[in-house]
DNA sequence: AAAACCCGCAACCGCACGTCT
DNA sequence: CAGACGTGCGGTTGCGGGTTT
């Protein structure tokens, strides 16, 4: 595909960005919105590219941008995210309200590697193939579990408030969340994709093996199992190696084609909006 | 006190993808 | 349908400040 380069213009300013062109931008885009971005410096009276005021707003002067330290959970949420999505920047920052892609960025590279290598875990190759497969998979299990517990949950609630709303509904709507999710199991928009996995026969199975043991596959064995076939250690039944690869089938099938766990433009979300989730269930519900 | 080194962060660069013509 | 264009994203770089020698 053809494309037109950004930034080779000559005589435009490459650099730090002075306060009066901060305040520049700032007031063009209060007062006009930023609009096209290649147009913006222009109009705004800017000797900078688009790229680079778009940059200079979204990483720095946007006002809902939150400063400081990160906090203990903003670290875990980055961590487990990261082990679900991988150097997916922008996803991470979107579950992380007030900070940007760039500022997760450098904290993951000049913080969080350091740190998860000083406590003896190897660095992840990035991506969501790659990387510690213990950790992915308790995050990505995790992950998967809250998502259709939520969704378990809010259609619970919305079928009893739908019910006692509505007196004359002829369908029967009592039955348990399971039911409810059963019938929308019968749709296929996204938002019930969890529910429609997480009643199949895969997700059953995990039910089953999360009851016994927690995530289906305990770290010291999954990393053995994933390094090399375990020799000695044969209490890893077949039973246990089917669940895995059943349960590796669910997160794939879930994260690649469904879009789940990642895509371009905000495809990832552990709890799509509550209003999103309950029209898609009350559809299909009733 | 000064040079060397290290570290964190802002900004740049180039690619990928979606939309428009 | 192909190419041009606009935008977003992830990786990388370079500068400035702090720390160590």
């Amino acid at each position: 595909m053809g494309r037109a380069p950004c930034c080779d213009n000559k005589g435009l300013k490459k650099g730090p960005w002075t306060l009066e062109e901060d305040k520049v931008l700032v007031d063009f885009i209060q007062a006009n919105g930023h609009g096209s971005w290649r147009l913006l410096p222009k109009l705004a009276g800017l000797n900078r590219c688009g790229k680079s005021c778009r940059l200079r707003w979204t990483n720095y002067l946007r006002p809902d941008i939150k400063r400081g330290a990160f906090t203990d959970e903003e670290q875990k949420s980055i961590v487990q995210l990261h082990g679900i999505v991988g150097n997916k920047w922008s996803m991470i920052a979107a579950q992380l309200p007030g900070r940007t892609d760039n500022e997760i960025k450098n904290y993951w590279n000049t913080h969080l590697k350091k740190q998860l290598r000083r406590m003896g875990l190897d660095e992840p190759p990035p991506g969501p193939t790659g990387g510690c497969p213990a950790a992915r998979h308790m995050a990505q299990w995790e992950t998967a579990r809250l998502e259709a517990e939520a969704r378990l949950s809010l259609l619970s609630s919305s079928a009893a408030a739908a019910a006692a709303a509505t007196a004359t509904t002829t369908t029967t709507t009592s039955g348990s969340a399971a039911s409810s999710s059963s019938s929308a199991a019968a749709d296929s928009k996204p938002a019930d994709v969890f529910l429609r996995l997480w009643n199949s026969d895969i997700g059953s199975s995990f039910r089953k093996v999360e009851a016994g043991h927690g995530p289906p596959v305990s770290s010291a064995k999954e990393e053995a199992h994933d390094a090399v076939k375990p020799q000695g250690d044969e209490s890893s039944s077949s039973e246990m190696d089917a669940a895995s690869a059943e349960y590796q089938m669910f997160l794939d099938f879930a994260g690649e084609e469904l879009g789940l766990f990642h895509g371009r433009h905000g495809g990832f979300s552990l709890f799509p909006p509550l209003d999103v989730l309950s029209e898609a269930s009350l559809d299909t519900a009733f």
